[in-house]
DNA sequence: AAGTGGTCTAGACCACGTC
DNA sequence: ACGTGGTCTAGACCACTTG
């Protein structure tokens, strides 16, 4: 029998769904070796729904770098598909995201305790005097080989004690989903770099994604009344995991 | 006399112009020391436009970081403000970026030559046999402090020859615009980090940036037909300019 | 019950590209 | 002239919060 636990999910909308559909009809027109897709008014009518929603579907593909569109033309796949699997923006677990980039992803459990916040903590996450914090540090390889540190900085009340090693291998937006019933649904990350040095501070002394410098995401993550939840570090070999960015540019005078 | 010459340049939207008024709004409740907007109904009857180009306006300022919604709550000015200066997705001009963070901002020409395309090069920006390649490489300054290393690649056909070094401190994407009319309005990032030796390749040896890790864009530029203009690889010292992101996360089981 | 943001519709008109 | 994507409007209905 598994342990089923009752917890919140978001709801999807219909241009989600819609999304998802050219998603798939977008992989069936590839395997024809065709690049065009039929125009907006006639999608809408094929699946029924507005040109809006269409539309919408339509620029969630674009932003994805998966569609491009141009004016009087039509609408088109990008023939740099391959290069949006890892899109920065998306904000995908770290296990998918290593599946998505083609490798075979796991997670080990590196350290778990518990912590009196420091200053910096409890401003950014609003904790009172007194409270305590857990601390998860976790490596993602791909293929066996260590491509992320992560290191994640919970307060002790949206998360269960005593977790198991198996438990811990979730990602924190599931343990504080399953166990306190929040959702994070946005996040705030600060992009910079560090050297090895930096990387080891985080690993009592082995540097343990091996390489001479790191992509670092500094995160704060916040529910739907922007309540933040937890803070996330996260360190990636750019040797490995190379992430991708479309950007529409506002190009005024 | 200036020399003026004529250029095309992208047309503005009302969406924008109604940003563009919402800033400057949010700007003077700030000084009030207020924190939030009036309902969107009220906002779109007062700019007199309908609330789907009143929530189009706010949808950038929410991807920008620069306000909050919350679902029957109402629409806030984001207490994190400052941090969405350098947003990671903007696309600006490094000058401005860098003027954004709170910089005095300025360019120095470091290299300036034209080359055979590589293959690498030539197969990315679609290159004819023969074609030419302008190699310009400039160093961006915050207050004095060297911050980014920008190397551009841009084949001849898109920028006058023989440029003086007062023409070449504007942006490429300036110069394509005045010379040839091209505009850009897309690019496509990849993401990824450097230690100080492959910065140092960039430069003939010396570790202009003076930093040991830098964040890494490697940048095509397309115009609004896709086809690929220029390419960029910009070197960032993140220990003086981080970026910032705002990611609004699908969660869906 | 009233207020506010979120999603969706139907339709109009415009701008750009092709023939 | 026609087809296509881009912008905007007006209005409906829903979901969430507050009183």
């Amino acid at each position: 029998m598994e342990d089923i636990t009752l917890a919140p999910f978001a709801k999807k909308k219909l241009s989600d769904f819609v999304e998802e559909s050219l998603n798939d009809y977008i992989d069936s027109l590839l395997k024809d070796g065709r690049t065009k897709l039929p125009p907006e008014i006639e999608l809408a009518q094929d699946l029924s729904v507005s040109r809006t929603t269409i539309r919408r579907a339509l620029s969630n593909l674009e932003n994805r770098g998966v569609i491009l569109r141009i004016h009087g033309k039509g609408t088109f796949i990008n023939p740099n598909l391959s290069q949006a699997k890892l899109n920065i923006t998306s904000g995908l677990p770290l296990l998918q995201l290593i599946e998505n980039c083609g490798f075979k992803a796991s997670v080990k459990v590196l350290d778990y305790d518990t912590a009196q916040p420091s200053p910096l903590q409890q401003s950014a996450l609003k904790l009172k005097e007194n409270s305590q914090i857990i601390n998860i540090s976790r490596v993602y390889y791909a293929d066996k080989i260590p491509v992320v540190l992560l290191i994640d900085n919970i307060p002790a009340k949206y998360i269960g004690k005593n977790l198991s090693e198996k438990e811990l291998e979730n990602s924190t937006f599931e343990l504080i989903r399953k166990h306190a019933g929040v959702l994070c649904i946005r996040d705030e990350v600060h992009i910079s770099t560090a050297n090895s040095g930096s990387i080891a501070a985080y690993t009592m002394g082995s540097n343990i994604i091996n390489s001479d410098t790191a992509l670092v995401f500094d995160i704060i993550n916040y529910n739907e009344v922007n309540l933040p939840i937890f803070i996330s570090k996260q360190f990636f070999n750019t040797n490995y995991i190379t992430f991708n960015m479309v950007r529409i540019l506002d190009v005024y005078e």
